[in-house]
DNA sequence: CTGAAAGCGCTTACAG
DNA sequence: CTGAAAGCGCTTACAG
């Protein structure tokens, strides 16, 4: 039986949280109405006189009263969990698609439960389906690998869980996705690196799993097309979207006797990699070598000199993916607002590129 | 009412998870048992015989059940949930943290929730109240600065919500913790420039809140009257943490005309910093200057050069951590482990120091 | 060692 | 627009 504190309101530094466990039946007695209409209140349902709104709203605050999470979920087969599941990776992007989904998933009243996996997934499916059954899950976001692995989206469409896309695939209209243009933002950025004069221009890939790898790529090749620039088969190696194979790449393009005079890797921690190897080769960036990433990671600042790169507003697109989702959640039946969105990707200039030599 | 599969499992790839929504009934009518007898199974408690035991187990494969985490933790007042709390910050760090923790929650059957909160932390107390009611977290893992907030630990205390620490504070016992000697990794790295001929080392503090900050700066000052060197007040600038921070801290180290030939930042962000004011003033790393970092944080191996650093264990913190607030929530009523821990710290020697000029 | 009853704190579905 | 009853799927406390 939750104790009433009449005067002061438990604020900062209170220590006195402890009676804050009062309950639906408190409230409604408090307010001397029954509890369904202090649960209509707490739900925000249409159909209560603004009269006793306040009523109960004023009780709730005299009680401290904090709907418990558990009794709502089972008796609205509900869970107010969002599940962020994902493959291991830079932890830059991790903390801000983080970032994104609790700022949204907060106000709107849901916990977040983080799945990180490792990247050899045997497991995986199984793994998410029971902890999908467990925790209740009301939904899902997901990123890529995840967002772009065919088999997990039949799996939650089959058992009809709500889920959002951070994805580079926009072909696949069957459930809400947020995206980027990554194509038009290579094409952009080697344009940029042809108009400082560079010719020879290298490519580090990304790994061949995510399509964001794959627009970027072809950004690349078509702006070379574009400008009548030959894509030779040594510009371009395979990475993995790793530091380590960053540096690997650099090392093949540096070595290769192709004489490239930029480089071009798919993300920022390849970009440090290859950056890396070019110091070890007492090469002066950008005076000798330009290199150029992707995705504006915190380490984009970091490095010297620093990384001119494209800008992905990863905490944005968690952030547009939770509200799709959450939207989705609500079975308004209103006419459903539009599932996919389009964010804008930016080029940041700083001091890895410069004029071919 | 759950569907009975029999047959195959519903191993990986399987879509046909939808019928994993048996209840315990189900099992107990299956197995022809009561649902309490279910129950003991599933909490693992002592008293059922084994044959008892293996036929509910196999009801339970049977029908697929999953345990729905609502209804346990409505019932049993607890709800497998582990709330993690901090202040944003270097997301390498943070990444680890819950690296370890989920490592250890999972296989103990409990769920993550993470809060991150900004800086400025005007109604963090409010707000963790809030959740911890809400969600009825079960305990709580605290990082710095939040594991050395006396206030924060006041009120936890006072709910009586169990909680461990991972803090550089070893001096109050009042909960589990882990803990490194950031005073003795400090005064080993400082020993090591001196034996590499430096003398005159600059040292740039983290953040005051922090104890990390005061334990590693009171280790520089140890060993370097320890070796009759005498500090000179424009050895040392205030840092917090922060690669800006760094940038500034390298910047007035270089520009005192101090003419410091090592610098020892308080951690790798503000190492990074320095490192970068270096490369910009043409200085040559570790020819004229030697810098040197704190954590081996993700950007150590992907700076130029690679930074020498004091490695932190931090995903082990965390999951020790973790086994120590899980061992605490488990009212075994025996005798309690030792609910302290030290873990070691390591010196990571890569290219960025080097003999005195 | 096993089980029948009561109840955790809410929401659902139905009356009025 | 408001409320009394039933029930969500478990665990607790108590018998036997």
């Amino acid at each position: 039986m939750g104790r009433i504190k009449i005067g002061h309101k438990s604020g900062a530094a209170t220590a006195s949280a402890s009676d804050a466990n009062s309950t639906i039946k408190d409230v409604a007695r408090l307010a001397g109405v029954s509890i369904k209409t202090v649960s209509r209140v707490i739900n925000n349902e249409a159909n209560v006189t603004e009269a006793m709104r306040k009523k109960v709203q004023d009780a709730i605050r005299r009680c401290d009263y904090v709907p418990n999470r558990s009794a709502r979920s089972l008796a609205g087969r509900r869970s107010f969990l969002i599940g962020l599941f994902y493959e291991r990776q830079n932890s830059s992007y991790i903390t801000r698609i983080q970032a994104g989904v609790l700022a949204y998933c907060r106000q709107e009243g849901y916990e977040l439960l983080i799945h990180p996996f490792g990247r050899g997934n045997e497991s995986v499916l199984p793994e998410i389906e029971k902890v999908v059954h467990r925790s209740n899950l009301d939904g899902v976001i997901l990123t890529p690998y995840f967002s772009e692995w065919v088999q997990l989206l039949d799996f939650l469409d089959g058992i009809k869980l709500p889920y959002a896309r951070v994805t580079a695939v926009r072909d696949d209209l069957r459930s809400p996705f947020v995206s980027c243009d990554d194509f038009d933002a290579a094409f952009r950025m080697t344009k940029y690196l042809i108009a400082l004069g560079h010719r020879r221009i290298g490519f580090i890939k990304g790994h061949p799993r995510h399509n964001s790898a794959t627009e970027r790529h072809a950004g690349y090749v078509a702006a070379m097309e574009a400008e009548g620039i030959a894509v030779s088969p040594d510009f371009v190696t395979q990475g993995d979207y790793s530091f380590v194979s960053g540096e690997a790449g650099g090392r093949a393009l540096l070595d290769s006797g192709a004489g490239v005079t930029a480089i071009f890797a798919s993300n920022d921690d390849m970009a440090a990699g290859a950056l890396r190897m070019a110091h070890q080769r007492k090469l002066v960036i950008p005076d000798d070598i330009s290199i150029v990433g992707f995705d504006d990671a915190d380490i984009a600042r970091k490095l010297w000199p620093a990384l001119t790169t494209v800008r992905q507003p990863v905490r944005e697109l968690a952030a547009q993916a939770s509200a799709l989702l959450i939207s989705s959640l609500r079975e308004d039946g209103q006419e459903q607002e539009k599932m996919q969105r389009l964010l804008p990707l930016e080029i940041i200039i700083r001091e890895s590129a410069g004029r071919a030599p």
